[in-house]
DNA sequence: CTGAAAGCGCTTACAG
DNA sequence: CTGAAAGCGCTTACAG
């Protein structure tokens, strides 16, 4: 195991340590057999290459930051989980920067992935970092957004089509018999939350009943409180996101109203824990393959300067949760 | 911002390199003045120290690896948040190893720690990283152990008593006037899923409904399916994990059958999750005091070799999800 | 195609 | 108490 270094690898190959090193990391720079050579001793030795000094020498790191808000909101917890095994199979270390919506410790972390040489820096939404922060660290032309609408023109992001999920939803409902059809926001990402709110209100018109726009946790709970409150209550009610969800649904059923023979409740996610828990109807969001464009966009930036704004299509998951109006 | 080095500092403050060095790391090593003009100009200077350099220089870095399952299961994105805060409050900063239940991305991931110079690791229950695994890569004596229940010789571990956990529980359904009380396992550490289910047996005595002991994510429905399917059905459930009691929760609904009307259901753990969704009446742990409590051990160690094996209390939190039995 | 040298930003014995 | 030197494990122009 450990404390093997290029300069042991190059004795017992009878090599200098700098053709060790091109061995290792420009193979074609150097001639086939010694290449081979180096490797197969390097292998026996287990040799494994200090990403410190390598890093500390060439000032690029494999370690590549991912800031998140917070790691409760299962989100973020399956964003992070996608996102390091997508950084892994490339050859990066991801680094999670667990914000806690605490614009210094954002600040922190950015400090100290700078000084990392972190080659690129990933930020999911709602993580209260802001373009000027991003630059102030140096990272103001190496980032990638995950999940944020404004198409900035130096700064590639990654998106899901919000209007296009919403629609999706209401499709559901509506070719299930819902004519009045509820919607609740709840906690996520400010740009998310508030492009499904507008397409909620576009698609529903004049019908629109929106019965919580709260960004916390507990929208849920007080858009099916607001419920019963209508005059005309909805049949059908379309969450912001799957959290949201289940906190409607928790309380539809304090409030002894039944999912979905009484009320449809749809979410927005698609969270591997929606399928397990409630086995909720919701509007499914590639989350891996979100983690993976991102690191394309970077790289793809790197290379040509190319800065794209990628939309993912979500998909329609019909679980428990919804059925028809009751009679 | 970046770029600033130590020799920066040293020369707008007119001393040596290695002056500035020892101002920083070992303040009582040089002159009160000599001190103070340093750090003036350090902060002026925004000067960063670069973590790479002082690793790779000193042999001992601040990154610490905390190594869990996954981030799926609520449980360990709640310790790795908690985890994370603790360790940056002391200067550290955590490195998240997801090894997917996968040993070999497991001995990938202490390798690469091994290089970065970790000072310790801190295994969170199932991640499938055996003794001779952590031995094998040098951090045998290294090691602190969460939610584990083998009291190691020679790692230190913070653990939850899960047989007062599971005692709490029972009483408390108990005084609801439940005599029938079903378990249903799930999801979690092996050692810690087997302690729950013993103290059950044990407490349950002759009178032990065992509806599932698997540990999958579909314990939770497997238990209450059962439910059904046993004569002198109980009237209440003790789930292993929050998440087993959401799927009992949900697949009783799917029955026909209320939460708590019908049937009360506790959960264990206690995650702010249990709070929001449906309030569930749950054991928690305290994981926040988890978190510090291994670095606690593990810097404990460090300094004068000694091996403790901390015990934290649970307790009891009511939530909406029990009740009286049915009359 | 390969070797020798310089240097990334630090720390730490060793002198003084 | 402070400075000068060596060196942590690498990479990368620069010669040859």
């Amino acid at each position: 195991m450990a404390d093997v270094t290029i300069d042991d690898v190059a004795k017992a190959a009878g090599v200098h340590r700098s053709t060790v090193s091109r061995a290792l990391s420009r193979p074609e720079a150097v001639k086939v057999e010694t290449r081979e050579l180096v490797l197969r001793v390097a292998e026996e030795l287990g040799y494994a290459m200090s990403p410190l000094a390598q890093a500390l020498r060439s000032k690029a790191s494999i370690f590549v930051p991912l800031v998140v808000p917070d790691l409760i909101n299962p989100f973020y917890a399956e964003l992070a989980t996608t996102m390091t095994l997508a950084a892994g199979d490339r050859g990066y270390q991801l680094v999670l920067c667990i914000t806690n919506r605490d614009s210094e410790r954002a600040a922190a972390y950015l400090t100290a992935m700078q000084s990392l040489y972190a080659p690129f820096v990933i930020v999911a939404p709602s993580s209260r970092v802001e373009m000027d922060t991003l630059t102030q660290f140096g990272f103001g032309d190496r980032a990638v957004v995950i999940d944020r609408v404004d198409e900035h023109p130096t700064v590639p992001s990654v998106t899901v089509d919000n209007r296009r999920g919403v629609e999706l939803a209401f499709d559901h409902l509506r070719s299930l018999g819902h004519r009045r059809i509820g919607y609740v926001s709840g906690i996520s990402g400010i740009h998310t939350a508030r492009e499904r709110l507008d397409a909620y209100s576009e698609l529903a018109g004049a019908e629109s009943i929106v019965l919580d726009s709260g960004a916390d946790a507990d929208a849920g709970a007080r858009g099916a409180a607001q419920l019963l409150a209508v005059t005309d209550r909805p049949t059908a009610i379309i969450a912001g996101n799957d959290m949201t969800a289940f906190g409607v649904i928790s309380k539809l059923a304090a409030q002894g109203l039944r999912v979905p023979t009484d009320v449809s409740v749809i979410g927005f996610d698609g969270l591997v824990l929606s399928a397990r828990n409630p086995v909720l109807t919701t509007i499914r969001q590639p989350i891996a393959d979100m983690g993976n464009i991102a690191i394309d966009l970077a790289e793809k930036k790197a290379v040509d300067g190319s800065v794209d704004h990628v939309v993912l299509t979500p998909e329609l998951l019909v679980g428990a949760s919804t059925a028809g109006p009751p009679a």
